[in-house]
Parts: C-alpha cells; sequence; structure tokens
DNA sequence: TTGTACGCGTTATCAA
DNA sequence: TTGATAACGCGTACAA
C-alpha cells in the first residue's frame, strides 16, 4: 500500500494522500475558489449559509491552509527567527521557552538556529532566516560583532537583541538587557555586608557584552564601602564551569586570599565552588561565592548558590512582544525603546549565614 | 528617513529598501526571467558569460532567494519541525542542540514548538506544522499520546520519535531510542557490585514511555544477584528534582532504609541527593544514588553524579539523519529502522568508592 | 453575495 | 542557449 514509499516523498503529500487545496473544495462544493477563500477567512461577503457549509466540507477534506502560498501574497510569514549561541546553554533554554511559548500565543511560530560562536554559521543563518522572510528577528547571543548585527539588519526587518545592547545598532534595532552593573553591584555589596573585604572577580569573556558593566558594579560597590580595589583579585574566565575552577587555582596561589568572590556567571561560580570543594575549601566558610543569572540549577546545586536572578522567561515573552508592536505598531502607542529590567539578589547558603 | 517606520512593516521590505525579485535582475539584465532562475540554480541550460553577469548583478542587488515561491512549486520547505515538551530541560535541550546543529549543515532548517505537555497545544502546533508544510517531524517528548501521534501522522509526512518508541505507530514513523531496560539494569548492577542490598528504585511519572524499561532493568539485576524484589523501595517520582526530594523523605520514613538509590533520572536523583544532604545523610556513604541520562550538570553536582549516559546530540544527529534517509532514499541503502542505542554507566562519586 | 482575473516569486515545460 | 507560458495555492480588486 504505502509502497511508493522508498521512491522518496512525492512533492506534495503521498500519492496515497493528495493534498486538498482550496480550488479542491471549491469543486466540491460547486462555487468558486475565491468563495471558499473568503469562507475560510471569515469574511462578510459570503452568506452564512454558504460559509458554514464550505467549512463543514473543509473539514470533511482534511483541509490544511498552505501557509506559503498565503504569505507569498500577503508578504508576512508570522515566523520570527531566532539566533543562539547553543540551545544547550540553560540560560537561554529558559530565554528561548518564553520566546517560544509568547510567540506561539500570538500566532507566531520560531525558526530556531544556533550559531555556535562560529562566524561562517551566523552568517549562514542569517541568509537562510532571509530567505525564509521572517517577519523579525531574536538574538540572544551573548557577543554580537559589528559585522554580523550590519548582515542582520541587512535583512530589512526588525531585531531584537536580548543581554546585547549596542549602541550602533539601526533604526529596527532594539535591544532588552539586565543591568549588568546595577546586578554586579547587587552581588558585591552582598558579600560587603557579609562582613568580606578581600572579594574577588572572576570575570566572563571580554567579548561578551555584560562582562564590563558586571565588573563596574563590582568595582563601584568596592569603591562605595571604601575597600581599595585590587587588581590581583579579579581573575580571567570564561562563562563556563571549567572557567571557574581555572580561577579558584588562580585564587588559591595569591598571597592574601580572598574570602568572597563574584563570579561573572553562574556556570562559573558553581565550577570555582566545585574546585574549592575538591581543594579542602569549605564554601561559603572558606569563601562565599555568588553568581549571576540563577539559571535552574543555582538552587540545586550544593551549597545552593547566591546569585543575581535575572527574568529569563519574562525578557523572552518582553522580546516577543516587542517584536509584535514592531511588526503591528497600536496606533496610540509610544514606539518602542530599549528595556533595561532589573536582576533580583537571591540570598542562598553559598554566600554564608 | 525611516519615518514610514511606525506605518508598520510595509508587505515586502521596507519602503525604503523594497525586496527585489529574479524579474528586477532580469529587467537589468535584459533577459528573461527564467534565464535569471537558470543562471542562479547553476543549470547547465546557460552560457558561462551570462551566467556570471547575472549572478554579480544579483549579488549587487542584494538579492534573496524566496524560500517560500521556491518550495511553492517544487513542493519541499527544507524545514523540519521539533516538538519538545519544553526546551528548558537539559536533557531536551542538548537533543535539539544535536538536531538543529546537523539539519543545519544538511541544509534544513528547524521550527521549534514546544507543547508543555497542553494537549491543546500539541493539537495547534501540530496544525501550524502542517500548513507551514513541513518536510518531517522530529519528537523528543517523554510521552507521546495515541491520539497525538495519530494527528501527526495526519500531516502526512515522515515522524522520528525520540526516546518514544510505539508499537502502534504508522508506516512513515520511526523510533530512535536509548535502551532503557539494559540502562536500568547497569545502573543497578553497579549498585549491587558496590556492596548494596537494600536498593530503592525512584520512578518517573508513570505516562513517560522509558519509566517501564528503566524498572524491568532494576528488577531483573536485582533478580540476577538473588536479591528479593521489595515493593516498598519502589517510590513515586515525578521526573522532576521535587519529585527526587519528597521520594527521600518517602525513603526516610521506611523501616528498613535503603542503603543506595536508582533514579529514573539524574533531576530526580540531584533533588534526592540535596533531600539527603538536608537531612543530614551524607552521600554515598549514608545513601549510594545513581542516575539516568547524564545531563551537564551531573558531573557539576556534589558529590558528581553516578549515572547512565545517553548519547543526546548524537541521539539528534542520527534522528535528522534518519529523516533525510526518508526523504531521500538513497538507492542502494536499506529503509529505517527503528534504532536502540546504548547507555553508558558513568562512574562517578555519588555511588560511592 | 458570488465569480473572474490577476499577482505574489519561483521552477518547469515547451518552442524557438 | 534563450524566451514565453503555465503552473504552485492563495488573496483580492473588480465586475457581475
Amino acid at each position: 500500500m504505502a509502497m511508493g514509499w522508498r521512491e522518496g516523498c512525492a512533492p506534495k503529500g503521498t500519492k496515497d494522500m493528495p493534498r486538498v487545496s482550496i480550488k479542491d473544495i471549491a469543486r466540491q462544493a460547486g462555487v468558486s475558489h475565491s468563495t471558499v477563500s473568503r469562507a475560510l477567512s471569515d469574511s462578510p461577503l459570503v452568506s452564512a449559509q454558504t460559509k458554514t457549509r464550505i467549512r463543514l466540507l473543509a473539514g470533511d477534506l482534511g483541509y490544511s491552509p498552505d501557509a506559503q502560498a498565503r504569505s507569498l501574497v500577503i508578504g508576512r510569514t508570522w515566523t520570527i527567527g531566532v539566533v543562539v549561541t547553543t540551545i544547550a546553554d540553560p540560560f537561554i533554554a529558559e530565554v528561548v521557552q518564553g520566546i517560544e511559548s509568547t510567540a506561539h500565543d500570538k500566532g507566531y511560530s520560531v525558526i530556531l538556529t544556533s550559531s555556535n560562536s562560529e562566524p561562517e554559521r551566523e552568517l549562514a543563518a542569517v541568509a537562510m532566516l532571509r530567505s525564509k522572510r521572517v517577519d523579525g528577528v531574536i538574538v540572544t547571543s551573548s557577543r554580537v560583532g559589528a559585522i554580523y548585527l550590519e548582515h542582520l539588519e541587512g535583512i530589512g526587518v526588525p531585531v531584537v537583541l536580548i543581554n546585547n545592547h549596542r549602541e550602533d545598532s539601526g533604526p529596527y534595532t532594539f535591544s532588552i538587557s539586565v543591568d549588568n552593573r546595577h546586578g554586579g553591584w547587587l552581588a558585591t555589596q552582598h558579600l560587603i555586608e557579609r562582613g568580606h573585604r578581600r572579594i574577588a572577580y572572576v570575570a566572563g569573556r571580554e567579548d561578551h557584552s555584560s562582562e564590563a558593566g558586571r565588573r563596574e558594579g563590582y568595582c563601584q560597590a568596592l569603591a562605595e564601602a571604601g575597600i581599595a580595589f585590587d587588581p590581583a583579585l579579579v581573575v580571567r574566565g570564561n562563562g563556563r564551569s571549567d572557567g571557574g575552577e581555572e580561577a579558584l587555582l588562580a585564587l588559591l596561589a595569591l598571597q592574601e586570599r580572598p574570602t568572597a568572590a563574584f563570579c561573572y556567571n553562574d556556570m562559573t561560580a558553581i565550577g570555582l565552588v566545585l574546585a574549592a570543594q575538591r581543594n579542602g575549601l569549605r564554601v561559603p566558610e572558606s569563601i562565599a561565592v555568588a553568581g549571576f543569572d540563577d539559571i535552574a540549577f543555582a538552587s540545586l546545586s550544593n551549597p545552593p548558590l547566591t546569585t543575581i536572578s535575572q527574568p529569563k522567561r519574562d525578557m523572552g515573552k518582553h522580546a516577543v512582544e516587542m517584536m509584535l508592536e514592531l511588526l503591528n505598531p497600536t496606533p496610540g502607542s509610544t514606539p518602542p525603546s530599549n528595556v533595561v529590567v532589573q536582576g533580583q539578589l537571591v540570598v542562598r547558603e553559598s554566600s554564608g549565614r
């Protein structure tokens, strides 16, 4: 019965089951295809009678509207492209969950592309999104190069950047990002309140757009507390757990060890905690630790991690809503502007009593 | 300049930047649009001279082929739909990363939909994928209801199920799944080798298709070791960390407490470990623990978690390759069949010395 | 209230 | 080697 299968997928639907179009419905209903089109799109230009008749028929025939054909004439695809570095990053995954979820609610679907931070992949992704005629693009990548942004904007559709504010962005590009400086300040300030004065900062990658802000917040909190900034206490990391592990070793090698560490993000913090414990240190007794992001595992690590919580799902949601406002501006409203959301300090056990 | 923006996105591209089609190129090049089409698709029916001339022109004009129009006539979209429960699940996220990555390599793009396990969302997602004319669908959901599968197959395109083998699937539906029974056996056997005889099993949701197999493996290992099966040692879980926490409390309430626990998955195991530590138990000394999946955090938890590793990325990759073989059967090859991959025991510290 | 005719951007089938 | 012309499935201005 399904023997034709091995010959490959027949062009449209299988030979066993050809696809039904509005013309087919029209033929069976004895009307023109335009009447069918109107009936299915609930146009007032059709009698209620034929409307229901056609709709029933469409249901019986198993009709499914062809979004491509529709988009071709309408000029919109109700699809938004989402570009991430990797979906395996727990932070990004949660943001994307927020994006997909609200996009779905608004009748949009999502094309997901991951760049793996490889420039060629990024460009290929952009070309593909452009060809697929997405209505807009949301980018959740911690670093968006200038050239890359240029290509992105070359698609000619609105772009929303998450955690990646850029000054040199085009007129259709907006960003929504967490207040990194304030978050860094909150975390450091918290450690200071806990009585620490030698506080390390484990940095992220320098090309991550959030890095500078978090470090500034760290510096500011120190300054406000009258603690002299010690460059030796700022160690390099990479945003991943292994970076945190290496950072701990670097701190261990210091003459005067820190009693606390604020880490660029949770992954770094978790790696640092693990390495500390492996080296016989107790957290938070020997070294207090605070992270950034509040990924799901922050509360499941041992000890549970004190961190700055970002409203990840909400940021995804907000990004979609901003995108829709760009695509379908509501008459009265003000045009969108860049958004900065505040992170929240979540005190858990890794920062002490 | 970009003042027209607030009037909404103009149909195709912005007014500032109308989209260029092959007809535009044809006009400028003084040839017919079919010649342009041929030149761009590298047809041998065009002189090398005009071919390069047209291609250069296309580049200058910033031409981007319209995938929709193309698909409309070709009958393929080079798009596959991916259905997950939630992308925020670390296991699923890694599988999807594997899917997106290899799909990209093969020239396919991915539409991501998350069902949140809500039936209405699932059906809406299926309808949307059908309308968008995806070439195939990959499902990574731990439970696929019979009705749901029916709808899925109603799209008329191949379906690949990950970790969700079903006997009652249609002729175009295949599955790739881990050997749950063997994995459960491996983990339990490992705990037995470590000297444990009272070993608990913390179950997953009963409607998860992997649950039965893992439990069977557990039972078999016990039987082979001559250990009597004690139903009291099988406690309910839900596949999440809070389920593991509750399970530990249940085990604590037992007359004869277990000295080890095999958990349905890593999230459950992590929750159980955390609850144990909160209750003054030491892992693995007081209770040894093994999980299943080997999510990224298994190695980052404290103590690092012994678990059964699933080749998550490879499973995603394999799913795509299977899909492509269904879409473009290579002449000589055998038709795809359901695949069962073996998990690997990864011994870390949570299971003892 | 309905039907006709055209266009969206492609590919493909004919003639030339 | 190239150019008309007809599809693909749909929306819509225009005419009836």
